[in-house]
DNA sequence: CCAGAAGTTCCACGATGCGGAAAATCGGCA
DNA sequence: TGCCGATTTTCCGCATCGTGGAACTTCTGG
């Protein structure tokens, strides 16, 4: 009947867990839309959303119309879709009261260790970076918020994915691949669950340079069953000492729990 | 039939335009539960949504059961429902890449006059700061993102308002009325409606210490048809002097054209 | 441990959203 | 400037999908 269901209310496109069914057909597809939209960087034209979630034509002008009504879309002269005001209007609010609760336990990483310290959080199949406070240094990371980055090359993403069954791990191995980014990015998926042993039995996850060369970053889970979270903290491989490590990562289990607690 | 219609497709609760029709409805309803729950400050259950909505709580239940599933809302251990992490995570994107085109507009606002300056959206009835940097001044203001005002008492609501028709003006003075802030605040829709007539013919906009004592702000509308922004400019009166302000107009145009190209 | 309330599931009805096709609009090319 | 193809928007009949009452289950407080 369908040819290509991409959003039809199915599986969102690249998800960890297939949730299909049991929602609102429209609501699924209205948010698949909008996370549609937010892909692209550009505007987006209706006709292009046709093709790449494989809804009709039709549908999906009602769809993106009622979202622009809404204020949740915008359409802008070209016709073609972005965005809307209201929507982050609705995430700032949000976006500032998680922030008020994550920002002192990164701040106090901070002032305890100097490097810069990251809030992660697993979605679908991918780490994205939620919040993060710059260390003391001058040379240091940046990783924007909001960017999205594979578990398999990261500190936070191991530590994330220490919590799941192997065979989840290796499924979602399966849907990302594991891309080489450097000469250390663990490619194979034994080595890989492997490591996750490793992350299990020392509590904290490691990250030698594996995304980027001569960056090291310990990462550690935060404890909560509804969120997916972890916390790491990054720089330079020569500032990254053993040493600095050793005392790193009590703080960082420390924080976690008081995160965790805090959130719960 | 229906007895306490409140969320339930017709105009949202407090919205300037009645867009009443032509939408999917389940689509309209799931995204008022959404900013019904980011209004409240702490998670809220599904009976308080039922009540403040009016649905029944058999739709509630399925519409935020389904915004669960797909991550815009988390249901906490206590069964209440609040904002989930797929919602900002949506929105950062977009925030990120709105912030990177205003911030240097506002930056540059602060280099050039030196106090706080604010970007803030008409949203509905409601004014919503969307972005600010912060004078470089150690007594300055401070309006956190995201927070809302109305429109009568404030320098950014005079500029936003100066283009919409007078009927239109004084429909929403009605919905909101002009509750008094202090001594200053202008509490008659007509003498709203006059000083509108001066925003008008002079190209700006003040608000002088009508939403609070010894805060003066200047603002004008950025210029596009498709949002109502407006950048403004404040700081303590005995330092926003007549004086400043005729320097400070100008760069606020000039800034406001500039962003208005920039983002159209 | 029981009672009341809140949350969840079930189900049959029919309003509501679906998508094909037609109409309107846009954009490009000569 | 005027025509043609592509894209967007509207229309409409059909069946699907969402709806809300009622029944059932699970909490919460006494």
């Amino acid at each position: 009947m369908n040819d290509v269901p991409t959003v039809t209310g199915d599986t969102p496109p690249e998800d960890g867990r297939g949730a299909r069914s049991g929602g609102v057909q429209s609501l699924e597809r209205a948010f698949g839309v909008l996370e549609l939209v937010a892909a692209h960087d550009r505007a987006v034209s209706l006709s292009e959303l046709a093709t790449t979630s494989g809804l009709s034509p039709s549908t999906l002008h009602r769809l993106a119309h009622t979202l622009v009504t809404l204020g949740y879309l915008r359409q802008e002269a070209s016709r073609r879709y972005a965005l809307g005001p209201r929507l982050f209007l609705l995430a700032e609010g949000s976006s500032a009261r998680l922030n008020a609760v994550v920002l002192p336990h990164l701040m106090h990483l901070v002032a305890e260790i100097g490097e810069t310290a990251n809030l992660a959080m697993l979605d679908g199949d991918q780490v994205a970076y939620v919040a993060q406070v710059p260390g003391r240094h001058s040379m240091r990371m940046f990783t924007e918020v909001g960017r999205r980055v594979q578990p398999h090359c990261t500190a936070v993403g191991k530590a994330l994915l220490a919590s799941s069954a192997d065979a989840d791990v290796r499924a979602l191995l399966r849907r990302t691949g594991l891309a080489r980014h450097t000469p250390h990015t663990l490619t194979e998926p034994e080595e890989f669950l492997a490591e996750l042993v490793q992350v299990r039995r020392r509590g904290y996850a490691v990250d030698e340079g594996e995304q980027e060369v001569g960056v090291r970053c310990v990462a550690v889970a935060v404890p909560g069953n509804s969120l997916r979270l972890a916390i790491s903290v990054s720089g330079p491989a020569p500032r990254m000492s053993d040493a600095l490590l050793t005392d790193a990562v009590p703080v960082l289990q420390a924080t976690a729990v008081a995160l965790g607690a805090e959130l719960e």
